[in-house]
DNA sequence: ATTTTTTTTTGATTTATATCAATTTTTATC
DNA sequence: GATAAAAATTGATATAAATCAAAAAAAAAT
């Protein structure tokens, strides 16, 4: 049980390399079709529920993945540029967005129409075979979501997101950290309070450093060691 | 926010239409390589962490899927025959089961060399994109679960099980349940002893009667009531 | 520069739920 | 049928974390 994918981490890290599978022919489909939109901080880019009529490639900037709630929202990913969403709309009987998707920071996308997609798996088994690829490797991260949610207590789901930021957005100890208190609340399913209380005891323990939005992992082992306690 | 999916049911029922897709030389390929085995009640299926030689298609009996946890399991799914267990395994560089699965009754399965399988994924992609709906239909069941666990309270989550295995597996209101409050405990995120004591509160209130393991939804509404409110 | 709004922080209180400990009931075994 | 083991129940206690309320600090708007 020590198992490097049972974390909260939420940042994909599988940049899509789908359409590398496709054909030259397949991908100029995609080209002339395609709608290129961009999205301001905050914006919403898919909404739970809505009518999916299109895949989202996400090019530029930062999206946050989530199901809304009645009182709070749960988030299921962030998701970096390179990646796919709305993929789990493919889906028996089912056109509609599970997830709503908004921009973290200004963004930009491409919609693929669902109905080319769907053509593209049904016409080339290996972009199919990259879209199952894809999919595990979100359900991977899921499922060590979930347990974290529903297994580790506050200070290590806290530790989990912070390494998590620290390694896979920014690529070191020392960052601005763009999320509000209530954003690392949201991420990490606790109360807003809670978080504040949880990073002064990193603070008093000196594990990490904050300076307004900037803020430095001091020490990172004991934060695995944190997070993989629970 | 009144979403049918979005609820704690556990309980699979897209039976698996995939091998409908497979040509006649296919499904003989899959007939006359595959390994048919049976389970006890309780035996392990499948192992997390352990090699994945095979995808798993269960014809009899019933399966729970679950990560192992630390202290407590975390219960992704129950399994009925007709489905495939260990999909998510098809995931670059990863020949590893992602979770455990058990026999909840005595079960039979059929065990398909992964590689036989990866290869009838690439050579025909209507096989492909009926795998693609299967795992789609999991992960939106992933995502209702996983929203419950984390914004449910335990009478809303109890009742979630409760008619979930009512309407999925019984198929009416009245019903053997061969399950201990434990099992319940792990099904719901629970402990045993709340699970009892929130039995006892239906009770009391007259939503359902239990004699032994028998028990009978009396108050459907007012359960479904409950599981929407959290 | 001053006001307004948003965010952060702190302390006190409440709540849901787990844990612990003990007892009763049911089921399985010899 | 007696005994052992497993499961269910109950009550008391502990605990993690949310909520509430209020103040301080920071950021944004005028």
């Amino acid at each position: 049980m020590s198992e490097t994918y049972l974390n909260t981490c939420t940042v994909l890290d599988n940049t899509n390399s789908c359409f590398d599978e496709l054909t030259d022919d397949e991908r100029r489909l995609i080209e002339t079709s395609k709608v290129t939109l961009t999205y301001k901080k905050g914006e919403i880019i898919s909404k739970q529920g809505s009518f999916a009529s299109h895949i989202i490639y996400l090019k530029k900037g930062l999206a946050k993945v989530y199901l809304e709630g009645k009182s709070k929202n749960l988030i299921l990913t962030i998701t970096p540029p390179g990646n796919l969403m709305g993929l789990p709309c493919l889906y028996d009987g089912n056109n509609v967005f599970l997830y709503t998707a908004s921009s973290y920071v200004d963004s930009e996308v491409d919609l693929i129409d669902i109905e080319l997609f769907k053509k593209l798996i049904l016409q080339n088994s290996k972009f199919a075979f990259s879209i199952i690829k894809t999919l595990n490797a979100n359900t991977v991260q899921t499922y060590g979501r979930f347990y974290c949610f529903t297994n580790k207590q506050m200070h290590g789901r806290l530790a989990d997101i912070l390494l998590c930021l620290s390694q896979r957005i920014y690529g070191k100890d020392s960052f601005h950290l763009p999320l509000t208190r209530a954003d690392l609340a949201e991420l990490t399913g606790m109360s807003t309070e809670s978080v504040v209380r949880v990073m002064k005891d990193f603070k008093d323990d000196g594990l990490i450093k904050t300076e307004g939005k900037e803020i430095e992992l001091i020490n990172l082992e004991m934060l695995m060691k944190i997070s993989d306690v629970g």
